[in-house]
DNA sequence: GTCTATAGCCTGATAGAC
DNA sequence: GTCTATCAGGCTATAGAC
């Protein structure tokens, strides 16, 4: 908030002290800085390869000056994990805000998230494969998270009363049918086949067809849908 | 196999040299306690978490002497990536031999094998998540899994054959599809459930109801299923 | 086949000078 | 906020005695 310091100064602040905003700024941006280093090593290592003195090292400090920005190497996921939450629900809305309401927005936001997640796979992977166990992300970190579920609930419910889909979407289990149908295709891109984008390579192309699936998936004609059922 | 020795010698083998078979059945038996040690470190300490050290502290040896065994670590990996390969690959073949052919097989072995998943469930991130970088599965390893798309391909064909799904399942990207699915279920169940059985949760429920949508996303009376189309 | 011993690497984290 | 120095520990893997 700039104002708050009593003593005003020159914008380029050849002072003496700097202005304390501007620290706080090269604050940031030397945090922000870590943080690209950070997923740059997830990417080559594994989200589990990331290492503090891996970073230090690419950012030509020594080990311990990463200590003054993070308290320990938890922080630094947790602030990956905070980061990238609010990156994808950033990439989820602006799709789905671009779209008509309903199952269009529906379908274009996870278009979209398919596509973020494949443009940042070490950080989607720590976002949603959970691969580091010791690591458990602090509740602030998660929070975007249900806001994400929030708006495809919501263009669930849209499509229902524009009667794109059946009322069934708009039960609690429509959200985790959704969230599994990219959760497969994303996992299967991830695991076999490095390096192509998305809508590339025999898994991505097969997402518009499972949205097609959608409205069979949740009838509009009333009746519940056919299901098989396991031998006992 | 027995009677290749030409020295004959009682059962319980108390001569002063022990008969060659028995000794090399002592050492896979061996092997097979370490790669059970291994898959038990890897539950609690994630898949990257394997540490021949750990593994040796268990087992209540030195480390230095599983290299008796094994010759490196991603060797240790290597074999369980085989044994889970062909555990999973019976589980399957089992189940779909038990069901009538065609989409009651395929059905019924999926559901075998995402059960398989959850009670194997580091063993299964190994196989088809590939959480560990470094490692590559040797081309003897990785064998069993071609047999896996083979089983599921053919069952597809007793399907069209048997009229229970279109051509289309004929197609390369029907098992995509369908791998794609479980996948999906088993990504979130690991991700977002631990600890619940194949079954239980939000997740695992929802596998009969995407098998269901088979003949929606195949349908038998030709023409190509809608597909929705993303924006450019 | 088991051990001791060890090389040679890595890591996270802290203390304290500047 | 940077550094040096260091602790305390982990790991894979090898050499060589028994």
């Amino acid at each position: 908030m700039p104002g708050t310091e009593a003593t005003p100064q020159v914008e380029d602040g050849t002072a003496n002290a700097p202005r304390p905003d501007r620290r706080a700024r090269r604050r940031l941006e030397t945090i922000e800085e870590i943080l690209d280093i950070a997923v740059e090593v997830m990417g080559e290592e594994g989200v589990n390869g990331l290492s503090l003195a891996e970073v230090a090292r690419r950012l030509g400090v020594q080990p311990p000056s990463l200590y003054k920005y993070f308290p320990s190497l938890m922080a630094v996921y947790d602030a990956l994990f905070l980061r990238g939450q609010l990156q994808h629900l950033d990439a989820l809305r602006d799709a789905m805000s671009r779209a008509d309401p309903g199952l269009p927005a529906l379908c274009s936001g996870l278009d979209a998230s398919g596509r973020w997640a494949l443009e940042h796979r070490a950080v989607a992977q720590l976002l949603f494969w959970r691969p580091v166990p010791s690591f458990e992300p602090s509740p602030e970190a998660f929070a975007p998270s249900i806001e994400m579920v929030a708006l495809q609930r919501a263009a669930l419910a849209d499509a229902v009363a524009a009667g794109q889909l059946g009322p069934g979407a708009n039960a609690e289990e429509a959200v985790y049918l959704v969230s599994t149908m990219i959760s497969g295709v994303l996992t299967q891109a991830f695991a076999n086949e490095p390096g192509l984008q998305w809508g590339e390579g025999r898994f991505t192309p097969l997402f518009p067809k499972l949205m097609a699936l959608l409205p069979a998936a949740f009838p509009v004609s009333g009746g519940p849908p056919a299901v098989w059922r396991p031998a006992p």
